[in-house]
DNA sequence: TCATGCCAAGTTTTT
DNA sequence: CTTGGCATGA
């Protein structure tokens, strides 16, 4: 009988179907959260529930994240909430990091060498493409190793295999098998485990020694539409002793399929756990109704999927927009304009640290960053690039690989010409074979070679050989010595700094940079410096145990200890995709470009989503439309306030090539605005209010305004098209390159009118009159709603009244699945048995009404789940300005909690009030540019040139480095791993 | 025979 | 801006 559940403090933050998740009895929970439903803050109070409360151990709670990222957030809250520190004892972490753990601690117990390594993406690519080309038959390394990968994640080869199915194999079957095999072999050679290894081998391990997990009373998933076969299966031997898992999922969010990610886990869940308690969080804290309007219209072509209610808080908020521009740079352009244009008319209450930029695909990010560059805005570009995988980095890396684990040929093959030694492929190649025919390694076989103990069969002529003595195996052999010396009791210290620094030294790397790439070899010193202290901070953390990932003791079973500093630093390295963020000492704010796979689980007041036409989403080497358009939505859903999409006519590689919009707005293009909002005070106020934020007064606004500056989006033709002048045919057969394109669209002479012509590319045939005046004039007119939205507000009203009768009756379930919503379960196995659709969606297109403005999401089709919030039925069309707007009428207090309730919901830090002085901005526009460049990012830097710094205009494609320190350039690090961390190093 | 330098071509998403 | 292929020189 546990106590009243009231009465719990972790309860006070929680909206009832929250409460009921945290406090459930049930063994195993599943919760569906919508996005920004509170999914994090929910999953942590649970784990301050099941501890707290419950009273399990925290060593005895299991919680497993999809990245490290989101496991290091857990970590914090869940810190801050139980105290005591006590969370660094739970079992915490991504599945490859926990799994890596358990081996590590009992990998022996089935033939795992202690001394594993992690094989990353690049060794396993090497591998296989070696192993391919030694076959007769041509096979794609790539396809390959996607091959091996996806047997591996599927993790359900655990049935017996039947005897008669080898006959059954294709040749290539064989083929493949025979790659898989020797790649297994390789690995195993070297010692390696790869990335599905470490989730493969664990469940190997765990399956057959269950008593390592005895320990476990309860496990946690978060993200569970990303778990994969053999996540899942490792997620059920986990909890195999006490059977108490609680996962939270959504499975509109799933995008990680290419990773063998499979949403049918969820159903597989509730198959394999018959009592599952499931509980919707359908409340959305983070956005603005409009932004979830258009998200869920998205989101719903998708017929086949698990219908799921979006339930707005805040107010309605600025119609999202979609905006055409003529190029990508146009685009970038605009994007840069606009941000500025509501930074300055938020008076600053908005800063760059609230605007995010989503990409599908990272190398989108060129013309951003140039453009943000150009302009003097700081930012971080997160995904793409990483740090660890830049050149004289990860260089580095292979030889602390090789010092660790000399038997690692891989890692030794790619640096034994690094610096240059006069080793080339052929050389390697047959070392490497050498290696592999013989029983030794080929570092064996040097060091030996080198000693005169054995002639290597490899053909290694003096000058070579003199060269591998000197340059590789005499400073390895040194830092080996000083590591022995140093285990010793009373050995002097030598940390994996030293070693590192050592390491520099004894290769002489500063020169080979300079030799190697005389351009920015300062900038990749710099990196490596920045490596150093990274290194630095790692032994720090690791010494006060902030990354205390030792599993807890458990009677009668033998673990190995993992003492040594470097297998776990490696280890750290392979897994992280980003090194833990420093905190923001310097506060400068800075934009965040982001790819949409790695802004998962994060928001931003304001969000752009540029590049919104195939080929870019969906991606065109992508075969699952579905996927790619719950990618989009997983951007949309991003934003709390503004939201932008934008989509440029014309390709800037392909000669001139028309972007068609993405397939997955076109239907509801007419819902978006055209252009960018009117930022006058209501509108402003709103976005402070879903904010939870002050804006400053009026006129302290107004007195901030840059003088020429244009508080309207009017920068770039809302029709891109109207600025070219040989558009009559608009075939699509005509490329030529016509060097008018290029041009910046005048600003002049923007109101010229558009004709039908012009917007049959957009608008297709059904367009109407009606229509098309109101596409223009609303935009024209920033506030003034057509007719054709009054009408959609107008049933909308009704169905919304409707709607609320409907939801007071199942208010008392609310925390239940509505009366008239199927249980997922029941929900997959009829769309898994027949064909038939349960609940028909109306063709997208067909189902649109003819209005324009806000068509309330189809409402018809699914009643009862999409209750039209009062802020609709109420609404008016506002007259002529928006001064004039209802102000949303205040919600149910007992429904909707206010922001400040719910303090942990933002997934980013909280944002203190801005309190800049004005007269900081008196004259020009750009923020005065102070070292833009932190964070640049290396594809698009850039030799420092002195023009143009103060300009902002001066004809610089790139990114330049405004505010350097002194004559040196800013390192371009990758923020990635270090977002807000100002740079460490000093330099002479 | 092999190392090296030059030129050309392509570029999803991540543990 | 990195990788792969080819020609040249040792």
């Amino acid at each position: 009988m546990p106590p009243p559940l009231t009465n719990h403090p972790i309860l006070s933050s929680l909206n009832d179907a929250q409460r009921r998740a945290v406090s459930s009895d049930a063994a195993t929970v599943a919760i569906l959260a919508g996005p920004g439903s509170g999914k994090t803050h929910t999953l942590t109070s649970r784990v301050v529930w099941l501890i707290d409360h419950v009273g399990y151990r925290p060593e005895d709670v299991i919680v497993a994240t999809f990245t490290v990222k989101a496991a290091r957030k857990m970590k914090e809250r869940i810190g801050k909430a139980l105290g005591h520190g006590r969370e660094k004892k739970i079992v915490l972490g991504n599945f490859h990091s926990i799994a890596r753990r358990y081996l590590a601690a009992y990998g022996r117990k089935i033939g795992i060498n202690q001394k594993f390594g992690i094989a990353d993406d690049g060794d396993s690519r090497s591998i296989i493409s070696r192993i391919c080309k030694r076959k007769e038959v041509t096979l794609d390394p790539v396809a390959v190793r996607a091959w091996i990968s996806k047997k591996k994640a599927k993790g359900d080869e655990v049935d017996a295999k039947p005897p008669g199915k080898k006959a059954a194999k294709t040749a290539g079957e064989k083929d493949l098998e025979e790659c898989y095999d020797e790649y297994q072999a390789h690995l195993k050679n070297s010692n390696l485990l790869d990335f599905d290894d470490l989730l493969v081998r664990c469940v190997e391990l765990l399956r057959e020694f269950p008593s390592c997990v005895s320990n476990i009373q309860t496990v946690l998933i978060d993200e569970y539409q990303d778990t994969n076969g053999i996540q899942y299966e490792l997620m059920k031997l986990f909890a195999q002793r006490h059977k108490r898992i609680t996962i939270v999922g959504d499975p509109d969010q799933s995008i990680y399929g290419w990773r063998s990610a499979e949403i049918q886990n969820l159903w597989r869940m509730l198959k394999d756990f018959p009592g599952t308690d499931e509980i919707s969080l359908e409340q959305n804290y983070r956005s603005s109704d409009a932004i979830l309007r258009l998200s869920l219209l998205v989101i719903q072509q998708d017929k086949k999927r698990y219908q799921k209610a979006l339930k707005p808080v805040h107010g309605r908020g600025s119609r999202p927009v979609l905006r055409r521009l003529k190029s990508a740079s146009a685009e970038a352009d605009w994007i840069v304009s606009e941000i500025r244009r509501v930074i300055i008319m938020s008076g600053s209450m908005l800063t760059f640290n609230d605007v995010a930029i989503l990409l599908r695909s990272a190398s989108l990010s060129r013309h951003i960053e140039s453009a943000l560059g150009k302009s003097g805005i700081a930012y971080r570009m997160v995904g793409g690039k990483k740090f660890y995988e830049r050149l004289e980095i990860k260089a580095i890396l292979d030889y602390l690989r090789v010092i660790y684990q000399p038997e690692n040929n891989d890692a030794l093959a790619r640096i034994i010409n690094v610096p240059k030694r006069g080793v080339g492929d052929v050389t390697i190649k047959s070392l490497l074979e050498e290696a592999e025919g013989s029983s030794l390694s080929v570092w064996a076989i040097l060091t030996k070679h080198c000693r005169g103990d054995r002639t290597a069969k490899t053909k290694i002529p003096k000058p070579m050989e003199q060269r591998i003595a000197a340059g590789l195996i005499r400073p390895m052999d040194n830092i080996r010595r000083k590591m022995e010396e140093a285990a010793k009791p009373d050995g002097a210290t030598f940390g994996l700094v030293d070693m590192i620094e050592q390491l520099l030294a004894g290769l002489n790397f500063q020169k080979h940079l300079q030799d190697t790439h005389p351009d920015d070899h300062e900038q990749r010193w710099a990196n490596l410096e920045e490596f150093v202290t990274l290194a630095g901070d790692f032994v720090r953390d690791l010494n006060e145990s902030i990354e205390d990932d030792l599993l807890p003791e458990i009677e009668g079973l033998e673990q190995s200890k993992e003492d040594e500093v470097l297998p776990r630093f490696l280890a750290n390295v392979s897994l992280a995709s980003d090194v833990q963020t420093g905190e923001n000492e310097e506060n400068k704010p800075m934009v965040t470009i982001s790819t949409i796979h790695a802004a998962k689980g994060l928001e931003w007041p304001i969000v752009f989503v540029p590049a919104v036409y195939n080929g870019s989403i969906p991606h065109m080497r992508s075969d699952d439309n579905d996927e790619e358009r719950r990618l989009l939505y997983v951007a949309m859903t991003r934003a709390q306030s503004l939201l932008y999409l934008s989509c440029p006519l014309f390709s800037t590689n392909g000669n001139g090539e028309r972007n068609q919009l993405s397939s997955f707005v076109e239907p509801m293009h007419r819902a978006f605005a055209t252009k960018g909002p009117c930022f006058d005070r209501p509108v402003m106020l709103e976005i402070a209010k879903v904010l939870g934020r002050t804006l400053p007064p009026e006129d302290e606004v107004f007195k901030a305004l840059p003088s020429m500056f244009n508080p309207e989006d009017s920068l770039f033709p809302v029709d891109p098209e109207e600025s070219k002048e040989v558009s009559v045919g608009g075939t699509e057969g005509r490329t030529s390159n016509d060097a008018p394109r290029a041009k910046r669209p005048r600003l002049s002479n923007k109101s010229s009118g558009q004709n039908g012509a012009e917007d049959a590319q957009w608008h297709r045939d059904y367009t109407t009159t009606m229509e098309g005046a109101s596409s223009f004039t609303v935009s024209a007119l920033p506030g003034f709603v057509s007719a054709g939205a009054h009408q959609a507000a107008i049933t909308a009203a009704n169905a919304a009244a409707e709607a609320r009768q409907k939801a007071e009756q199942v208010k008392k379930l609310a925390n239940r699945r509505a009366l008239d919503q199927k249980s997922i379960l029941g929900f997959v196995k009829s769309t898994s048995s027949s064909t038939a659709d349960s609940t028909p969606l109306p063709s997208s297109r067909s189902s649109l009404p003819a209005q324009t403005g806000f068509a309330p999401p189809q409402v018809t089709a699914n009643p009862g789940q999409q209750p039209i919030p009062p802020s609709l039925a109420t609404h008016k069309p506002a007259k002529g300005t928006l001064l004039s707007r209802p102000s949303r009428p205040a919600p149910a207090p007992n429904e909707m909690p206010k922001g400040k309730a719910y303090p942990c919901f933002s997934s980013s830090p909280v944002k203190p009030d801005i309190k800049q002085d004005p007269d900081e901005e008196d004259d020009e526009p750009p923020p005065e540019p102070t070292r833009v460049a932190a964070c640049l990012h290396s594809t698009t830097f850039t030799k420092p040139t002195l023009l143009s710094v103060g300009k902002g205009a001066g004809g610089l494609t790139r990114p330049s480095p405004v505010g350097r320190v002194g004559k040196t350039p800013i390192a371009p690090i990758d923020r990635l791993r270090k977002p807000f961390k100002p740079l460490t190093i000093k330099r002479q």
